[in-house]
DNA sequence: CCGCGCGGTAGACGAAAGTCGACGCCCGCC
DNA sequence: GGCGGGCGTCGACTTTCGTCTACCGCGCGG
């Protein structure tokens, strides 16, 4: 990059905004273009300084880190934004993530580390401390356990043996609706519905609508 | 570190190996101590080079990556180990979390933030690829989103206001048992099912069991 | 102290749900 | 052509569900 990389720092107490621009006053591709000492007063900051990344602290008095961040990324052509807190909870990262920030760091991060961070945040990278990146991994290798439920891989396999009308009454079923509620939406007499319902009750193995509505369910059929 | 860390090369290609090793070679505090072309022999490897780090590919006959850093990391001291993979389908990437790999690389990573990832990951932290990083954190924040869902607060809450014996009803009704063997498992007499399952349906406003079978769902009762 | 609401119990009874055949249809297969 | 099998349709019959009503005990506020 030819010109430095432009850092606004936003955080309430003054003494971290000092060791922030003095930590990054020594290096020559990154330079602070603003400090701001308040949520609300980002957004004129941003329009004045322009800045390419936004060093933005969580715990701050009228408007909080995420709520600014979420409003600065919502703006045409945004800065990135660097969420720093001293703390790690699994609410913060989350919320973070989800407000748009491209990263994550704790303030009692290596000054090293700091740096190189902020450098990649700069060039667009997604960036968070190491310690965050394991809570994301063992968090998403969790939930893949999930996606990958081998109850939602059977049910959908059982009901991918259905004819198209069949699987349209599970799915009504699968609503909550009653026999004469699923023969109106499908033009069908009550007698019909009620045989297609115990046809799929053979079929999946099954003794009641309930269990067929749990099945459609597990297979997340909704769309 | 005082001694360079350790490392065993696993990729079926030749020509990828060499190219590996030539990359860490300048590297002092890095050591390449071996290197496989299969899955199958990385055990013994292992027992016999005692690496810190395992550069361990995805794709290879015999035995996948995958399921050799299963088995790897259910050894006791087992070493780290880095998956790579040229691309970076969401498949790979969770299960490679969910094996227990600590980091997942691009093989089209610039080589020097290759070596500084190895180094890291030597280090015990977790490292994955920027492009990476970002499908994890979207996939995170797409998650976390699912977690605050709305429906899933209000069953909470509308379950919240039932008894325990209701909801103890509640619950079984959810996992598709009749009013007959609600009944046996809770020793009551089907007609005080009945009578539960029927102030259920007033208090939770819905119109028969298939509805309590769903909310009980959504609030993610089962534990 | 007494009425009242609420949780727990249960029987009676009408209304759904579910079963069992039955018939027609279309398609593939001797 | 005939025959079986899957699908869509339905009515009659049985079982289960859900409502209504009723009674008891308990705690709480007038």
């Amino acid at each position: 990059m030819s010109t430095p990389a432009r850092i606004l720092i936003v955080d309430d107490d003054a003494l971290v905004r000092l060791g922030l621009s003095m930590m990054l006053a020594g290096v020559e591709d990154l330079e602070v273009v603003g400090e701001v000492a308040d949520g609300t007063e980002v957004f004129g900051a941003v329009n004045e300084h322009r800045p390419d990344v936004v060093l933005m602290d969580i715990r701050m008095p009228r408007m909080d880190g995420l709520a600014a961040t979420e409003r600065l990324r919502a703006r045409r052509d945004p800065p990135e934004v660097v969420v720093m807190t001293t703390f790690d909870t699994d609410e913060h990262i989350l919320r973070a993530m989800r407000a748009g920030a491209c990263g994550f760091l704790l303030k009692h991060t290596p000054p090293e580390q700091f740096v190189d961070a902020i450098r990649r945040a700069a060039a667009g990278e997604p960036i968070v401390s190491p310690s965050v990146l394991r809570r994301l991994m063992s968090y998403v290798g969790d939930l893949s356990n999930a996606a990958a439920d081998p109850r939602r891989e059977r049910a959908r396999r059982a009901l991918e043996r259905l004819s198209p009308n069949e699987l349209a009454v599970a799915r009504l079923v699968g609503e909550g609706l009653a026999n004469s509620e699923i023969g109106r939406e499908l033009s069908m007499s009550v007698a019909t519905v009620k045989a297609y319902v115990s046809r799929l009750l053979t079929k999946l193995e099954l003794n009641n609508r309930v269990q067929i509505a749990l099945l459609v369910h597990d297979a997340a059929l909704e769309e």
